[in-house]
DNA sequence: TATAATGATGAATTTCCTTCATAAAACCGC
DNA sequence: GCGGTTTTATGAAGGAAATTCATCATTATA
């Protein structure tokens, strides 16, 4: 079986024009090239060299094999390049999971700078789940997950990234827009807007509505946040979004925010991934920064909720 | 060094699933592979698989070897087939030297068909030396020489074509045309005409005026064999080719032709190659081919000077 | 013609891969 | 949960294959 061996050896005699000269490059006895030269040639069924004067010329099958050396060990080069990146931790994919709909506008401001840090490096950033992003994450579908439901399970571990409250956001001409605080029951009559994920994993419903024993009178799903805040902003509907989000929005639109319930939904993003991962510098690099990187630029240490603009 | 068995292993691992079928696929125990693949692993200084259960997963790294094996699994596959092509004999090249101007419309006759026979064999056809013919072929520049002098060298072997005789073609209107033989001396106001080799290769220098010690009054040079006889028919020279060449342009052109001497000069082509060649079959077929190739399709066995069309 | 350079060859040796035997882990059916 | 089965991991032993050494044959060079 034609081997790189056998690439390496035809290359360096092209090269080098000697089988002795040839032998010193690959640390071998000329001997050993010999021997090696003529059990390809048995296996090939053809000669790859001659004898010319005491100089060793090419057959056409030898030069044929002198092309293909060429081309391959150029790949197998490469290839070696490739994976010293994957041993030295320069290069890898990063799958990262995100079970929260409005962290993309954070999340951008995370792997933009460090798409930049580390080119050879993949990002792959995946919002769908065939069960849930935790069993996702263990069964290596990702390698990071963003959440805010950090679910014991064996061999992940959760870092936290910071705090945020969940806000009521109603168009600013909502009777209840004066107010600071909402409460369930005030909200019986409204349409509720969410992103569409299970109804369990909206804390409004689980955290605010469900412990009151109420519910809104409707619940729409949408997908987009600048649709459905428009769509809040019309009074078309009510919907519960992170503080900082809405802190984005403020300017724009005719919303107004209120706490919800008397303490407020005070939440946690946290990231999560396997315990047993090989310890990539570019992972624990992007765990940083997603650290150091706080959601809303200006009210970043906000936990309360959010004023309104007059 | 990352080897084509590595590759092999990993594809077979990655086709299968497992360690134990990829083993039976590949005539091995699961031990070796098992054994192999952390070597791999271990000079690449990076995972490949991980157990998952109680399958195996590839890592990144592995991943990426995966594609790389499937690319270059496929290049020794084909390098392999290619070269028992050449084992075979089926592929190769043939490097053909021609020292005989006018032979290229009988060599055409000969190559169209062994190349529709031979497709994987190419030709290539030489007409200049940097030094001779034969130097070119015991240097291994070419493979075959089609010559009219073969001159004796060590190593070489020549076969015998066919014989044909050199005629002198002068315009119809030509003062000499009605005769059957031309002697120099009827020629020493002439322009010669001929192709652009040395003056010792033309035959009708070296053995017509000069062993009469006289030449014509001048020598131009002609490429192209056309254009040498349209001149040839104008009345601007006359010149010297072979009767079954002649015999070609006699009914388009205005031309006469005349035996050069009393015996005319006659002339056998020859096909020449080395002695210790391979035993290639397309070698010897080509060679079979150019013998059962007469020159002129309809008077191939004339020798004398070609009679003239009223 | 002597000498240096190069390739070929056969036997001895060493290296490295494979196998065997066995353990450990995980899945399956009950 | 518990054996039975399937699969991978591992260490030691054995063996196949590549390498080296010593030497010869050939060719080019001074």
């Amino acid at each position: 079986m034609l081997e790189r061996t056998h690439l390496a050896i035809i290359h360096e005699v092209h090269r080098l024009g000697t089988l002795t000269a040839a032998a010193r490059a690959l640390n071998l006895s000329q001997s050993a090239l010999s021997h090696a030269i003529r059990r390809l040639e048995q296996q090939a069924g053809t000669a790859l060299l001659y004898k010319h004067g005491r100089r060793l010329r090419f057959t056409e099958a030898g030069h044929y094999l002198c092309g293909v050396a060429e081309r391959l060990l150029a790949q197998f080069d490469h290839a070696e390049t490739i994976l010293g990146a994957f041993a030295a931790g320069r290069k890898g994919s990063l799958r990262i999971g995100v079970e929260c709909h409005p962290c993309h506008r954070w999340l951008v401001r995370v792997v933009s700078p460090f798409l930049a840090r580390w080119p050879e490096v993949d990002i792959d950033i995946r919002r769908e789940f065939q069960f849930s992003g935790i069993a996702a994450l263990t069964q290596h579908d990702i390698d990071m997950l963003i959440t805010p439901d950090p679910l014991g399970a064996a061999g992940l571990c959760f870092t936290p990234l910071f705090g945020y409250e969940m806000v009521l956001v109603i168009s600013r001409s909502h009777p209840l827009a004066t107010q600071q605080v909402a409460r369930p029951a005030d909200l019986t009559e409204e349409i509720l807007l969410s992103y569409p994920v299970k109804d369990e994993r909206l804390d409004i419903l689980s955290l605010f509505f469900t412990p009151a024993q109420c519910r809104p009178r409707g619940h729409k799903h949408v997908e987009d946040t600048e649709i459905l805040l428009r769509m809040v902003a019309a009074g078309r509907g009510i919907s519960a979004i992170p503080d900082w989000l809405a802190a984005e929005y403020l300017n724009e639109l005719p919303l107004s925010t209120l706490r919800l319930g008397e303490h407020g939904l005070q939440k946690q993003l946290y990231i999560g991934r396997r315990d047993k991962d090989r310890p990539a510098p570019f992972i624990d690099c992007f765990l940083e920064m997603a650290k150091d990187t706080k959601p809303a630029p200006m009210r970043a240490q906000d936990t309360g909720a959010v004023p309104q603009k007059s």
